[in-house]
DNA sequence: TTGCTGACTTGGC
DNA sequence: AGCCAAGCCAGCA
């Protein structure tokens, strides 16, 4: 029996959709709560294989590098990704997401 | 099965 | 601060 359950795509898609508005995760973070804390790479690449469809009810902006970097910077969607996250109020300490504020798991004051 | 790619991460220089 | 190399994971040829 090969097929165990949902794919890896739909479990990145499930995980991100849950993330609250304003606030951002990083790919190891979304790895980790996987089950798989090895796998950000795997994550992304989950992201960049999204279907059209997909991109516009995953809130896929809300995933980001460790410790708030863009990892898109240097392509077109890292300037849609930010300008989505500012959108939500996400704060930005130069070209990072301020983790502190915004994180997963971080109480704002 | 092997090898390559990629929206990653960490450590060293 | 920025660049390079190694490690890790999933999918595909």
């Amino acid at each position: 029996m090969t097929a165990d359950g949902p794919g890896f795509f739909e479990r990145v898609r499930e995980l991100v959709g849950t993330i609250p508005r304003g606030r951002v995760a990083t790919y190891g973070q979304v790895a980790a709560l996987l089950g798989v804390p090895r796998g950000a790479r795997a994550v992304g690449w989950a992201l960049r294989a999204f279907d059209e469809a997909a991109h516009a009810r995953v809130p896929w902006h809300r995933v980001v590098g460790a410790g708030g970097r863009i990892s898109l910077r240097g392509r077109p969607a890292g300037e849609e990704q930010v300008a989505r996250l500012r959108r939500e109020g996400v704060r930005f300490s130069g070209d990072r997401v301020d983790l502190a504020r915004h994180g997963l798991f971080v109480s704002r004051s």
